[in-house]
DNA sequence: AATCGCGCCTGACGGC
DNA sequence: TGCCGTCAGGCGCGAT
């Protein structure tokens, strides 16, 4: 999917067309997502106004007086803001369409996205209480992924893409920050110094930042509110670069499987088993 | 409690 | 040209 900064650059794209406004009309034409839209969720949504639009990991939330709709992009989603006559292609599985004539509009090959309803407290939904600690805060910090990471024997690269212990880590940025912080995916979560956390978590907030403030990655799917592909992939070092030369120290760069997972690294820059 | 591997889907690509 | 296997940004779930 999308990861953290594909979600943020998503949520903020659509927040300015869509806060505030009244939902005129929702239009499901696939409901069988990652799991079914819930049958009553266009009677949840029609006539009623979005108070706000936020981010959960990377769950985007919109918000109502009466509760909250929870939407996922899956690995291949995207949301998009279009005029409302703007003809639905293939894959553009649901509509929302407000009072001012913006269509939010849905779209997700794969569908491993979802489209859900909670009329509670929206922290309290299965799917979001036990997320662990934003990414881009200071709860983040080099001393709390030291803490996770002192009693879990998973590779490295598995803990930060754990979503319980930090949200909105994917594979490509996973990769990308353990080489800018030198470390090996390998290495058991358990060996991580605390110098090497806190270099861990620096190089992790240095590239989702990054990839934010360039519209996020798009490899081939994924869109901004407004259309356009992310330009984060011409900045990416090692990922997908499996057989050409480290940026850093000119060796090759090999790609491993890790919990089905590709995995990219230098041998040589990122040495510490 | 922690860890592993599966499967939900479509589509692109490479080898034969 | 087409068929087949593999892979792709995620993640919850059941088995161990």
């Amino acid at each position: 999917m999308p990861e953290l900064p594909e979600v943020e650059t998503t949520t903020c794209g659509i927040r300015p067309h869509i806060a505030g406004q009244r939902i005129r009309k929702v239009i499901i034409r696939h409901k069988q997502l990652r799991w079914p839209i819930p049958s009553d969720l266009a009677q949840q949504l029609e006539r009623r106004t979005v108070l706000g639009v936020t981010r959960r990991g990377k769950y985007i939330l919109l918000l109502f007086k009466h509760g909250t709709a929870i939407l996922h992009l899956g690995m291949s989603g995207h949301l998009r803001v279009v005029s409302a006559e703007t003809p639905a292609r293939k894959h553009d599985h649901v509509d929302i369409l407000f009072a001012n004539d913006c269509l939010l509009r849905f779209n997700d090959p794969r569908r491993f996205g979802a489209l859900l309803w909670t009329g509670l407290d929206y922290q309290q939904h299965t799917l979001l209480k036990n997320l662990g600690v934003e990414p881009l805060t200071t709860a983040f910090s080099g001393r709390y992924l030291f803490a996770a990471a002192r009693s879990r024997k998973v590779p490295i690269k598995s803990l930060v893409m754990d979503a319980r212990v930090v949200v909105g880590v994917g594979n490509i940025y996973a990769n990308e920050a353990l080489f800018a912080a030198a470390i090996h995916p390998l290495l058991p979560a358990c060996a991580l110094t605390l110098i090497q956390a806190q270099q861990l978590v620096a190089a992790i907030k240095k590239i989702l930042r990054g990839a934010i403030k360039a519209g996020g990655t798009t490899l081939s799917d994924f869109l901004q509110a407004d259309g356009k592909p992310g330009y984060f992939r011409h900045l990416l070092v090692v990922y997908g670069r499996a057989g050409q030369p480290c940026v850093n120290c000119n060796n090759f760069v090999q790609v491993i499987r890790l919990a089905q997972r590709s995995t990219f690294f230098c041998q040589h820059c990122q040495v510490n088993l």
